[in-house]
DNA sequence: CTATAACCGAGACGGTACGTCCAGTCTTTGG
DNA sequence: CCAAAGACTGGACGTACCGTCTCGGTTATAG
């Protein structure tokens, strides 16, 4: 969960409970599909888990913080990053169109969007979400475009980080204004022009 | 403002105060860039501009909508796009880097984010943003892109909407992630990888 | 109610809602009835009187504040100093045993040790229930013991004070600590030996 | 302590901990001196007294047994009947005097009050300080007064227990309402008046 | 010389009420 | 008829304690 080892003290005194921490989760993630980020209360989520609102307050510090573990806790099995020995191009295209499928389908999406928008507001939130999602995201995702540095079929003087957000600013942007549709063909497109954008110089 | 003509009885009695709507929105962009939107409150627009909540609510539906009013009366004259005629990459380059320099310098990066973020939660406000800061915006750039298609400097069969998406997604990305910053390298770059992206086929 | 007039800006504005505070007024007296002082708390007070809690913390500083408004509401009616021309004896019976009654008949006597009981640990109500209860009561009562003693039927170097707190002394006693009842015998012996107590010395 | 010998199996085991009895007595005593009432929590006991909060519960069945207790603890030494053969107006002014004096000096009327205030409220707490403080004072008391009319220095069909709240109602009167000082000149006059009021009939 | 029982500190648990803040509405007085 | 002032209902906030319940660990007596 969100607090790893608080060291020192973690043991005297009565233990945590699984099953609350469990039923939190659960219920504010099923808060966030139905309702979206309005009406997604640390009473409304106490009230269906059948808890204390002191026990939520006592390991989480906001109801983003909630919302990412849940989120996480909900999430983070479905995007099991395919780190198969295609080509770049391919490999690039599969992660994209995978994102954007749990995005569209999952109900995930609204998620994101919910966790994000808070995130404007709350910046303890706004890092944890950069650390735990978008960062562990994009690690995988840095190791897939130095590969494809290491054999030739992308600039070696390419920048990275911008290189990555060429492709998933995109994304989320469509994700967050939502002037456009995140479908597939946005996705062939989209992936099609970054790889020719990225290239060697052709001399 | 956000209405547009009630038509119908625009007459009898007292006329809407000018000045108080001036008041109103002066007290709004101040309370933004000061506290951000958390602290951005109906009573407290209100109370610093001398003025009832009731009108506020006379004539905005949310403190979303007033936020909207505020930023675009601060920001509209900030962004006169500059039409020259230069070649597309030059254009682009130039676009990009004074979106960007208003989101870094004059505190309206917190305001647009600020108003994303409440996009997430109010669907109106979301419409709203996007039809007149989004789409005005896109108005302009789709402009630019179809002249360069017609002059050749870039594929004829690109799809447009991906395309500004390619250079605007990552801008507003860092914008709302902030995991990197809106450097002008960034920008330099992220121009660079994307003409090469939507430059017409070598063949 | 409790406040009195706070001067200057009393006008502009919604006035005070009049209903609301009667409503408030009588779902005290009936909580405190009902339950005690346990049980009496602001949240009850509202639902019961179908009103925010807000709209009590507007005119009301404590739970205490609130009892006491609705204590002398509604007993203040019960006890018209009845002041007749009968001797010093038959007004000081009389008036111990209205008072004695009100408290065990009307269920008046609970309220009082509530805000007693209520008011040791609240100054302000300790203060407010002097002030509005006690003294106003003591004050018709002082009248009784000076016209006595201008008439010769108690001492004239009497401690006005300290004569009237040995007869009521004993009666809010047995109410606070109910280690006797306070019936219609008790009061009797009580006045009987008080009267004497007070009476000139015989020489 | 509270508890007398609750019978059946009353051995095997670990033994109460005197040192935490006692410990929790003297920050029971400390904390109430300290904040009176308000701040009395059963939290802020254990907290004080190093303790874990059920072995309070487990020993007393409320914060006012612990009150309770920890005032007797602290107070019964202070006043030691002084049963001295005197004649009864001056036996009756010195016990007066001697327990207006720990009211008024060791800090002990504010537990006082705490006491009965809390008592309003809890009638097991009620039952309790009548049994252990109150009539255990009475009971002597009553041996002072009927020792007087054995001697005919009181009317011999007085009613003892209307007598003693004659003189001691006052006392408590004062000391819960505060409307006057609990001062010595207040006792002489009062134990002044009651004694002319117990006195047998002239004739 | 172990069990076994009751104790102990610590502190997490489901709850209740607190007092505050703001939302959005309604009702005054006054321009 | 608009605007200011501000009272209204309502609901969530985050905090403080309540009284109960595990925890791991510590004495005592009983077998």
């Amino acid at each position: 969960m969100s607090d790893s080892a608080p060291a020192g003290r973690r043991d005297r005194g009565r233990t945590r409970d699984a099953a609350a921490t469990a039923a939190i989760l659960k219920a504010a993630m099923s808060l966030l599909v139905e309702k979206g980020l309005a009406g997604f209360t640390i009473e409304g989520i106490a009230a269906r888990a059948g808890v204390g609102k002191a026990t939520i307050y006592r390991w989480w510090p906001s109801r983003g913080a909630v919302a990412l573990d849940a989120f996480l806790d909900a999430v983070q099995p479905l995007v099991p990053y395919p780190e198969e020995d295609e080509d770049f191009a391919t490999r690039l295209r599969v992660q994209v169109t995978a994102l954007v499928r749990v995005f569209r389908d999952h109900e995930v999406g609204g998620v994101v969007r919910a966790l994000m928008g808070e995130a404007q507001t709350d910046p303890d939130l706004a890092a944890a979400f950069r650390d735990r999602w978008l960062e562990a995201r994009r690690t995988a995702g840095r190791a897939v475009f130095r590969e494809a540095q290491r054999t030739g079929q992308i600039r070696d003087d390419l920048e990275i980080e911008t290189a990555i957000d060429l492709v998933y600013g995109a994304v989320y942007f469509r994700l967050l204004a939502g002037h456009q549709p995140l479908s597939d063909e946005f996705v062939a497109d989209l992936v099609d022009y970054a790889i020719r954008g990225l290239a060697p110089t052709s001399t």
